[in-house]
DNA sequence: GGGCGATATATCGATTCGATATGAGGTGTC
DNA sequence: GACACCTCATATCGAATCGATATATCGCCC
């Protein structure tokens, strides 16, 4: 699920650790608060296996000794030495960037079905813009199908009888949840459909909303070197 | 939160381990699928505790010769051969109960205030009857107090600016979700404040509803020994 | 110039999960 | 009656994640 979000997340823009889960906790709608503990062991992960790779580093290579600075100098090669000697202790800046295979990850990641983790759809939703529109659709069809089965599941069983107040209070809430969840889901798939036929019905897009089209607009934002103040 | 579950199932009747996960799956209003992987490493914390002790197995223990069965003795001997030895493989089946000590802890794992996550409370709530009535309404009231302030940040902070409509859509349900949530809680509330008020006024309880009451009336089903065919 | 908070990376132990191993005992079935 | 297969039952293993902790830099304020 980790995967998911950084991969999500560098899509837009090259980050590093720390900021990375600093926009991850930004993101309203997904109260999302990874630890520190989880978070560089993925990127980690995510390196080797080739998803994700490291940009830039404080500790520059010395294969680009452009931007002047001696002391700019001196300090990537006493980072360089502290990270060498294997020691704790502060490391150079590590900005990463998705690779064509991390792309092919994050589709993977978005649309496979064997997934039945609850918390990992919201994450989903969140960066499923990266998919084409039919996989969208499908990947919010796929859910409501699954809580619809819930939800009939539990009109099969008796409910909880003989159990006390709370239990009972805890099911009646449960089922609220699972049917809000797939009204939420019909808004959604609503939408989607609405969008496939605006844009089916007239390719140039004189809407006034950008951002709900198949493919975003490149954003004016500074891609590469993020938040170096 | 799954020593809370332990012992909250404890506290009602003596259980094995692929029992109480039975049962734990069976709490509709609490999806709560247990993995043995982590149940068994659990119940073994647990009893190195001192919370939970075995009751039974199926090696019985040479002081308890009863139950006559020549059968049942040889393949009680068998089984304790086996576990002996150490090797892998079918153990006898153990029956662990609660002690004082889990109960006291039990009280401590509902009542902790410095437990933030999210999907503890609802285990809380499962096993909150063996709280006091105050405590209990303690408990619900934390917890919404904890929601208020959530959705009173969300008012501060401006929703999600410029972020794609699927962000804004889960900050939507989010915020939803919440709300129902606190008004969830207020009808718990409401309910453990009339109950109080019932049974301060009335102490011979002529309501139908026993099962409200703070302590439990001792049910007929077997204690020790369940589900012996 | 010295402390402090924000930035930044990393590791450690504990908890939980999912997969897998192992075996007892019952049921069906040819 | 031999066998295949299911449920019951305990256990371990590796991986993912968390929370706590360590360490270091940088800019700011007093």
């Amino acid at each position: 699920m980790l995967d998911l979000a950084i991969l999500g997340l560098l899509v837009e823009s090259d980050l590093h650790g720390y900021e990375l889960r600093k926009r991850l906790g930004d993101l309203r709608g997904l109260r999302l608060a990874i630890s520190f503990g989880s978070l560089y062991p993925a990127l980690g992960r995510l390196e080797r296996a080739g998803y994700v790779k490291a940009v830039t580093s404080a500790a520059r290579t010395p294969s680009a000794p452009m931007s002047g600075s001696l002391v700019g100098e001196l300090a990537a090669f006493r980072a360089q030495r502290r990270a060498a000697a294997g020691g704790r202790g502060a490391r150079g800046k590590k900005v990463y960037g998705i690779t064509d295979a991390g792309r092919q990850r994050l589709v993977e990641l978005l649309t496979d079905p064997d997934v039945s983790d609850d918390r990992e759809f919201p994450v989903r939703v969140a960066f499923c813009e990266v998919l084409p529109p039919e996989e969208r659709l499908a990947l919010f069809e796929r859910r409501r199908a699954e809580l619809v089965r819930r939800v009939e599941e539990r009109r099969r069983t008796p409910g909880d009888r003989g159990v006390n107040t709370y239990l009972r209070s805890l099911f009646e809430r449960d089922t609220a949840a699972l049917e809000a969840d797939i009204a939420w889901l019909d808004r959604l798939i609503e939408n989607e459909r609405a969008a496939a036929a605006g844009s089916a019905a007239a390719t140039p897009p004189a809407a006034p909303d950008t951002t709900t089209g198949p493919h975003r607009s490149a954003d004016p934002d500074g891609r590469h070197e993020p938040e170096e103040p």
